[in-house]
Order: C-alpha cells, then structure tokens, then sequence
DNA sequence: ACGACATACATGTCGTGTAATCTAATGCCC
DNA sequence: GGGCATTAGATTACACGACATGTATGTCGT
C-alpha cells in the first residue's frame, strides 16, 4: 500500500476512533461531539451569527449550522434571537445552563488531550501538525481551525 | 491552542475536506467514498462475507455494513449470494459492471494519491504515518486497516 | 421609488455513522 | 435430540454531513 493510501485511511481511522471515543464520553452529558464544539466555541465567542459561528467550526462546513444549533435551542442550552438592527441576523449565546454544561464538556475534553499526549508517547507532534496543516491551509475547514487557534 | 487539541481537529478537518473532494470527484460515477471503498476491497478479495467486509473497512465501523451493500446490489454493482453450506452467509463478490466501475474508481483514487503526495512536498511522510499507526493501532478502524495494507 | 442583486438563514433529500434490538441458523452441551 | 448460547446478519431510530433549493430581509443603482 502506498504512503499517500495509507495516510488516507490513517486519518480517515483516526477521525473515526477519535470521534467515537469522545461521543462515547460525551454521551452522559447529553450532547454528541459536533454540538460540544458549538457550545465550547460560543462559550469563547459569544455572541455570535450562525454564519459567524459555521465560520468557526470545524465539524461543519459549507452552508450555515442551523439545525445543529436548533437542538441546542431544543436543549435550552442556547439561545437564539433575532438581531434588531438587521433581521437577518440571528445572535447565538449560551444559556446558563449551556454555560454550566461547557465547563463540564471542557473537562471531558481535558482528558481527551491527555490520552492524545499519552499514546503520542515522545514523538515528534510539531513535524505531524505541520503536515496537516498544509494539507488544510486554503480549504474551509482549515480555515476555521486557523481562525480558532491563532486569529 | 495546545497541540492535543489542535491535532484532533487538524484530523477531523484532513478527513472532512479529503472525503469532500473524493466525494466531488466519484460524483460523475454515480457512487459515494464509502461505496468506492467497498468496490474497491471486493475487486481486490472476492468473495467476502458481509462480516469479512466489514473487518476490511475503514469507512463503516462496528456492525454490518449491510445497508451500504443493499445500495450496490441495488445499483447492480455487487452480487449477493446466500452461501449453500451455512445459510447465515451471504457471499458478495462484485458484477461486471461493477469491476469496471472499480477500475474507474481506481483511477480516481491515483490522482487523489499523486495530489497528496504533491501537497506533502518533501515532508517526512514515514513520521506521520507511524504517528497515526500508533493511534489507531489497537482499534477497529485500524485493525482493518492494518489488514488491508499487509495482512 | 423601483427592481435587480446579495445576504443570512431555513428546509428538503440522500447517504451515511452509531448503537440498540431483532431474527434465524448453527454449534454445543448434556 | 432438546434446550441454549453464539453467531451472522437485518432492522430500526436518531443525528449528522453534503448539497441543492427556498425565503425573508437588506442594499444598491438608477
């Protein structure tokens, strides 16, 4: 199997595992991993557009995140109202209890990056960040990542 | 953004636009990533059960990758055969058209590889690939992965 | 003031992704 | 050879994810 097939399955494994790890953990919570990332970037951020925030988010891309974030209105952990000086606009922030649930999901993850750290064991993660990075630089959801992590 | 965490969307954000891509390129064959990868694993071992595929694949994970199947007997891609000796099996093996399609695909996938050997420039590639072998080597994903590259 | 266009979001459809539950065939134990 | 767990697989439910399309609302040129 050549390096470039392999590195594509490795990342779509990797993807896939992580993802499924973290749902599992999350799930108590009540949330899946694509709404944990809605509410710990608006935990940052708010308030914010539901364009303003599908530009932050890496687990959607394209077109504007509004069913996600309708089940997060369901949950009563966002709120979600209409701008007053253009309607157009919809403002999203956390409600109490979305905030309470993020500082929980914010843990969960904690323990995510330590497992991460654990298995990376004393590779080199730097060269492997850079790599990918590259990969995503000029498409949407590197973007994001990029706008998240430095601005 | 500590790296653990900028890894993990690094990941999702690699797989999300890497799948986009195949996916816009597979289009005009009329079939997904997911299914091109089903094509492609039985072109290679026909015939496979619908568990023996499924501990080939990357893309689906955990159970049975029935309803995946179900859409390329549907299109007239895959045979499904119930096995004489033991009824429980179904026999898959892929029909003419859908080797040619598999040929077709094959092709996709070379030009999906020579790009990303070009966006890797001269990067040390052997570094992640054992980076991320390392994270998926004792789950799902990569055990059937691993059995795709070297068996 | 009017109409063309752009923007911000909503909705519909299809194909997965994950997990739980169900059915049927087989092997095994006594 | 009659129970019984195991196995292969099917079915189902719910939530995304990608894409296309629809619908308000605002903006701009004339």
């Amino acid at each position: 199997m050549r390096p470039a097939e392999e590195l594509r399955y490795l990342i779509l494994a990797a993807q896939r595992e992580g993802n499924r790890l973290l749902g599992r953990a999350l799930r108590p919570l009540g949330v899946t991993s694509s709404q944990a990332e809605v509410i710990r970037v608006l935990q940052e951020r708010a308030p914010l557009t539901l364009n303003g925030l599908g530009d932050l988010l890496v687990c959607e891309s394209g077109n504007s995140p509004s069913r996600l974030v309708d089940r997060l209105v369901t949950l009563g952990l966002v709120n979600r109202d209409v701008a007053g000086h253009d309607r157009r606009h919809v403002e999203l922030s956390l409600t109490e209890e979305g905030d309470r649930l993020g500082r929980r999901i914010a843990r969960i993850e904690e323990e995510l990056y330590r497992s991460i750290d654990a298995a990376a064991g004393g590779r080199d993660v730097d060269e492997v960040l850079a790599f990918l990075r590259a990969f995503v630089s000029d498409l949407p959801a590197g973007r994001a990542l990029a706008r998240r992590a430095g601005r």
